[in-house]
DNA sequence: AGCCCTATTGGACAACCGCGCAATAGGCAT
DNA sequence: ATGCCTATTGCGCGGTTGTCCAATAGGGCT
């Protein structure tokens, strides 16, 4: 296996272990095991474990956020695009809890106060979930399809709010349950957004409109 | 030193430990140092380490939940009750960061998968904060001040919006300023319960009406 | 075939963790 | 003063972590 293939594929496994276990949770043994490689082979590569929770890190949370982007883009206006940003939430939710990442998130924010690479790439990943929720909101107001003073307070509120609920949902189980945090976040930004109920709520399958 | 007097002075350590360097990152060694006692005395007195933190973790967010409950006391009706709770995290966001135990709450959220006592914790916590909100929403609607479908989603939709907001300030400073995660959360709250704009922006001196 | 380079191994290492135990010390009742 | 009781000590145990390194294996070039 050559080295750029090796690099990859222990990224590859760290994130798997990653999504399993959580930042916090993820040692070099853990890797070496997914990978099914000694442990010092991961230093032969990377110089320190902070790095590749870092690499691994980022790269997760980018690959969600393309995926999430490329499904947006099929939408033909800003409420479609935001009833599909919804949808792949949704998707998220009702998924087998072991394949979804929020745990990381909630991770990163905790570890931010204490390791700078992990705090430096979580603020730009969010930055750029609020940036593209921002744009479409803009252009949702342009459209007059929705209202909103300030698409970028309107987008950090969507964003939050559903973070602040997904929290719930993954932190402590079934406090609020994925379908709650879902609805009521949807339900949020329809108020937020001066759209009528259930703009947002109705099914739209990505790509295929 | 009794044996009441110590377990109260261990739980107090491990609290300053805590606020200091999170819930992760406090140890039984910490613990006993900040105690200027040897640390075989923690476990003489608690059975686990996730006893202790948890106890602690419990202690300092009840102490916290307690103070605002008092402050909103004072209130004269459900809308300056929730000024007033606005208001405490007014003055939370202001303080010195370093005070500011929101901290510990991210540690707790994303140690609650790894750690059963900090999960049943946090989670009762934060239901008796929701709990709070949505008394308080209740009576406001029964008293006709403010309108909501679902006092209970209501309050998990205000408290989950004002969450996700502080997380980004703790977490990656100056994304999102105190000063806007506290604006914003006011403006969402007043639109999830249809008061008008600026209805808890005014201020409310505690205690003084 | 022979050589060299490097990917890879597998364990050693020091530092840390929670926890438990035998020894001790110090106060209080007698 | 004596003796008991328990708070407290200090260290050790087993296990974990990240990191490092000498040894090895295996593939490509001469």
């Amino acid at each position: 296996m050559s080295p750029e293939e090796r690099r990859v594929a222990i990224v590859a496994a760290a994130r798997a272990v990653m999504a399993r276990r959580g930042i916090a949770g993820t040692t070099v043994r853990d890797v070496a095991a997914e990978l099914g490689t000694s442990s010092g082979l991961i230093h032969h590569y990377y110089a320190s474990m902070d790095d590749l929770l870092a690499e691994a890190f980022e790269q997760e949370a980018r690959a969600d956020l393309a995926e999430v982007l490329a499904a947006i883009a099929t939408g033909r206006n800003a409420t479609e695009k935001l009833a599909i940003f919804f949808s792949t939430y949704d998707r998220g939710v009702r998924e087998d809890s072991a394949d979804f990442g929020m745990q990381i998130w909630l991770d990163a924010w905790a570890e931010a106060a204490r390791r700078p690479a992990v705090r430096r790439t979580s603020r730009r990943l969010n930055e750029e979930w609020q940036g593209a929720l921002s744009a479409i909101i803009s252009d949702g107001v342009a459209a007059g399809e929705m209202t909103s003073a300030d698409p970028n307070a309107s987008a950090w509120r969507i964003l939050s709010l559903l973070d602040g609920l997904m929290l719930q949902v993954v932190a402590h189980g079934d406090v609020v349950t994925g379908e709650q945090a879902e609805s009521w976040s949807r339900m949020g930004a329809e108020l937020e957004l001066g759209l009528r109920p259930g703009a947002l709520s109705r099914a739209v399958s990505v790509g295929g409109g």
